[in-house]
DNA sequence: AGCGTTCTGTAACGAGCGCTACAGATGTAC
DNA sequence: GTACATCTGTAGCGCTCGTTACAGAACGCT
């Protein structure tokens, strides 16, 4: 069996590509369905025939920028310090949000403050999404500890939970209309701050 | 003239009280006028008699949200030093985002982060309530300068938008699900942080 | 060729949105 | 009392939402 029938007349993960694009700017409940099939270049029924409804089609959209970015967050662990990965980490989420094309904020903060009542269950998948990427530094602290660059009285959770949060305030800082340079400063206190032995 | 014509039969604080409960909860999109009219036990063409639209009205519930935080914050800048301000500033903020009859964030953060293209003006009206708290902030960190609690090279205003962007992480942590334990142990490594000369 | 399967666009469904026309109720001014 | 002004609820406006019925088009299979 496999290919029967008409075949397809889109590809479906530029499709994705543009469906992200566009929730990652206006959030869930902000992106209607019209909108979306204008910028996927395809029809309602194609859509959903392709992604099930819309909350689907957001998980889908979701999944995929959550793995491009874990791809991109995994090299920075290599960093021979913890110290060093935080830094580069911090430069290049700057480098992301203050990025022309992008909407400046993460999509995953953008979607936890937006999403309201658009279903309890859209919540705990954005949560998962973002527990993915502090459970990676949590590793990472846990990696450093264990080399003697933390203070013993310095919980790697804890850590990882403090530099997340300021992160995800950065988002929301840049959503607002922050610039580069007062992301930098941001990022530079942040560092400064870092426990010393 | 003055009071001409039937007397409206319903108190308008309280009702817009009702709204900005409504507001913050659901964001600006999210709150629909049907809700809010349940909410303020009012009709439609009352809400819009007395508060003008809907827009309208969330800036008004804005209004009064940001008047009672700065009002809250205000005593808060007596404290002795600037270092013991923000460790009170961060309590109180912990508090009021673990409470449980709050939504667990801040709504000028809910906002700014959701607004999206329901207007660019309302996005502007948010982005001046934040700066309004921060300006309390950097008033008193250029007071704590003048004494000499900060180091040279710390700037007031930096250092102002990098604690409230940690406070914007943490509203973003407790809109997620964080607990008071969590939001505690961030505040800590913030405080840790501060500063030395 | 003919059939079954799947994709395609058009066009529309019911529901909810923000908002308001309207008529009745209730106050002041004369 | 009569006239005017304002608030009140009902009922509905036009619109957009997410979603789908439907008919036609494009493929593999026999």
């Amino acid at each position: 069996m496999g290919t029967m029938g008409r075949p397809r007349e889109f590809d479906a993960e530029k499709a994705l590509d543009k469906a992200l694009d566009v929730f990652w700017r206006n959030g869930y409940e902000g992106a209607s369905i019209s909108e979306l099939t204008h910028a996927m270049g395809i029809s309602p029924p194609s859509l959903y025939a392709a992604f099930g409804n819309k909350e689907k089609l957001f998980r889908s959209a979701l999944d995929r920028y959550a793995e491009v970015r874990k791809q991109l967050w995994q090299e920075l662990m290599k960093e021979p310090t913890a110290r060093a990965m935080m830094a580069r980490l911090f430069e290049r989420v700057i480098d992301f949000y203050a990025e022309e094309g992008n909407p400046n904020c993460c999509m995953l903060v953008k979607g936890t403050m937006s999403s309201g009542d658009c279903g309890e269950l859209l919540a705990q998948h954005l949560s998962a999404k973002r527990a993915e990427s502090e459970t990676m530094i949590v590793e990472r602290f846990r990696q450093a500890k264990a080399n003697n660059e933390l203070p013993d009285d310095i919980d790697p959770e804890d850590l990882a939970r403090y530099y997340m949060t300021v992160l995800e305030g950065m988002s929301v800082r840049a959503a607002g209309g922050a610039d580069r340079k007062e992301l930098r400063n941001i990022a530079d206190l942040a560092m400064r701050g870092w426990p010393g032995k």
